[in-house]
DNA sequence: CAGGTC
DNA sequence: TCTGG
């Protein structure tokens, strides 16, 4: 599909404490990094109902923004919208300070990876499919499926560039086109993508979840089929920016043991010892783990 | 060999 | 369990 009425332009903005490509490339999110192109990541994601190819690259403390965009899209749209899947507004020293508090094992991790943030979901419905693909896979591979469900059925938008970019499909196509998605490397994860997405398209509304609390929201993910607390946490810290949910995969239970040897009831521990900040937690800890020799 | 859910 | 690297 082209795109006609398009505007192009750039600017760029001052950030935080912010390292763009450790918070990409983190490991457990919402979606793939973005694609890597001309020293830019870029991505097609949705504004205001339109289609917007959206540039990024950081040098320093700001960020340079290029974008392909319908004319109704406004620059300060496209950087609230950034703000929002990087997470900018969040008070990253905060949480530094109230965790390296007399904890040598904390102020190493933090300084060491200063700068991460989530990786926040620009699709509520792409972010279950992708969590759902990711459990008890690879994270290459969980990466593949996903950039291959976009191509094999999502829609192909055109920029003025001569950008394409595929853009996830919603539920009703992913329903009509079930065989395409046997195709796209998901494995036995197949029956769970179908049957949730099912749930989701005549259901329960993804919006209705987001208006929840965060343990009726929990429960009712679990309802949906590939979805265990692991996936769950996921969904609701990366895609619904719950900063309460606190995902336990073998990485955090190691990381967990490791540092406070504890091996039961983990998330329930992480939750209670980092509260508000358990998912800013359990994202720096999961660096920590996988990285350490 | 990696890796959550049923 | 299942499946690509």
């Amino acid at each position: 599909m082209e795109i006609n009425k398009i505007k192009c332009g750039k600017f760029s903005f001052n950030v935080p404490n912010f390292d763009l490509k450790l918070t990409m490339f983190s490991g457990q999110t919402s979606q793939p990094p973005w694609k890597h192109k001309n020293d830019y990541y870029q991505e097609l994601i949705f504004i205001e109902d339109k289609p917007c190819l959206i540039k990024v690259r950081q040098k320093n403390n700001h960020l340079e923004v290029k974008y392909e965009t319908d004319t109704k899209v406004s620059p300060q749209d496209i950087k609230k919208t950034i703000k929002y899947i990087f997470d900018l507004e969040f008070n990253l020293d905060k949480f530094y300070f109230n965790f390296t508090q007399n904890d040598s094992i904390f102020s190493r991790i933090v300084e060491k990876y200063n700068g991460l943030r989530l990786f926040l979901a620009h699709n509520k419905y792409e972010c279950i499919i992708s969590s759902i693909t990711s459990a008890n896979n690879s994270i290459s591979k969980w990466t593949r499926s996903i950039l291959r469900i976009k191509e094999k059925l999502g829609r192909k938008y055109v920029f003025p560039s001569s950008e394409e970019m595929y853009y996830f499909p919603d539920p009703e196509t992913v329903l009509e086109n079930k065989d395409k998605l046997k195709y796209c490397g998901v494995g036995y994860r197949y029956k769970y993508i179908v049957e949730t997405t099912k749930i989701l398209y005549e259901n329960l509304s993804i919006d209705e979840v987001n208006k929840m609390e965060y343990d009726e929201a929990f429960e009712t993910l679990l309802e949906l089929p590939g979805v265990g607390p692991k996936v769950a946490d996921c969904i609701l810290l990366y895609g619904f920016r719950r900063y309460e949910a606190f995902p336990v995969d073998i990485w955090i239970t190691r990381a967990i043991k490791d540092l406070f040897g504890v091996s039961k009831d983990i998330r329930e521990f992480g939750q209670s010892k980092f509260g508000k900040y358990a998912g800013y937690a359990q994202l720096y800890l999961y660096q920590y783990i996988r990285h350490k020799k």
